[in-house]
DNA sequence: ACCGATCTGGTAGTCACTATCAAGGTGATA
DNA sequence: TATCACCTTGATAGTGACTACCAGATCGGT
């Protein structure tokens, strides 16, 4: 089974599959998380009920699609390992959010806003982008690689992941409430710096900004 | 509408919900939260579906039941404003532990055990209890007090809380994965220390343990 | 043109959860 | 002690997310 066939068939799925979504998320934004049902969604994108199913196995599932997770892991097996862990991580994070925020997406930008902003202020979809990154950071631990032998450091490595994880959301929430106005991976580095400490990563991403 | 009755009425609403309580959390650990239904808890406790409903709104507070969040407002408003913000809630975090690590709640400590283990290998139950935590971050800010106006501070201070949650909740998971053998507000401490470095959770809570 | 695989739709069912209404015991008052 | 208000419980019906299971329709390559 090969992965990208490109064939007519293909591409037809994931035009349905961003037909769906893009109503489920606007109707989302118009009458509310809850007060919208998989039936509206569904009759909305022009498919039967099953059809969204297909595409999206639960509600949750349509506002939540988690494509940085791999990308974070790519760069964190980059990273070399003489840095503290902390920066390893802190650094894939940014390096992801720089991705996002480069400007030949800036279309995209705004559809993971209003995402963001759902997730947010709808309890169900928060509690499960929460668990997401919970397994984000399983996948980060994974990625780091070594440290599984020593008990203590694999502890240590947890410890250190979901605080970044932690200063990720914070700015993801900030970045949200501020309608995306402000650069997220500089945000992201704020809140690093407000945990660990300006020194551990301000030095190296960005050569000259000694204002702010 | 006085707070604490202690009437015959209110005794035995708080017992049926201890019972109901009890028998969720044997049936869920036997055999499995999904393969439970709300009907076989209620029939298990021996009252109707609606007064499982009564007492819990939805399954998921059948295991959580957010008991420490106002202890832990309560430690960080009692404490002192002049420390940095990452003491005060780690601080107020450890000292929570202590209270559940106290001698005479012995027979509760393997009732929370066995729900943590519950909470996290069960993803909607993972969820929720994120985003409690994510709730508690909130109360922490809260209870934190000033720093409201300055945006600068406010987000400085949702990195710290949100860090030092994620330092709890590694704690949790190491707990819970030994069984509740080892000490739960070292093993917070040590889980602070990884993130923020020993010098800033160590030195102060505990007079005399240089070993470990 | 054929056949296998995939995509889609319909039906019926389970389960969490929410009204709404009726009946019982409990608590305080006359 | 008798009465009334309230609280707790129970039963019924309904919504909505989600999951089988099955039947067409379409696309892929031979």
């Amino acid at each position: 089974m090969p992965d990208q066939h490109s064939t007519l068939r293909a591409r037809r799925r994931a035009q349905t599959q961003r037909t769906i979504q893009a109503h489920a998320i606007r109707l989302f934004s118009e009458r509310g998380y809850d007060a919208t049902t998989m039936n509206d969604v569904a009759e909305a994108a022009g498919v039967s009920p099953m059809t969204v199913y297909r595409h999206f196995p639960t509600k949750e599932d349509l506002v939540l699609v988690d494509q940085y997770g791999e990308l974070i892991a790519e760069r964190i097996v980059a990273s070399s390992t003489g840095q503290p862990l902390v920066r390893r991580i802190g650094g894939a994070l940014i390096d992801a959010a720089a991705v996002l925020s480069g400007d030949d997406v800036t279309a995209d930008r705004e559809f993971v806003l209003v995402r963001l902003q759902l997730m947010i202020s709808t309890p169900a979809l928060r509690a499960r982008h929460l668990d997401n990154q919970y397994a984000l950071q399983q996948a980060i631990i994974g990625a780091l690689g070594d440290d599984a032998t020593d008990p203590d450091a694999a502890f240590q490595a947890q410890a250190a992941a979901s605080a970044c994880l932690a200063a990720l959301h914070t700015a993801l929430v900030r970045w949200a409430a501020d309608d995306g106005r402000t650069d997220l991976p500089r945000l992201i580095g704020k809140a690093l710096a407000a945990v660990f400490g300006d020194d551990i990563v301000g030095p190296a991403p960005t050569p000259g900004s000694p204002g702010d």
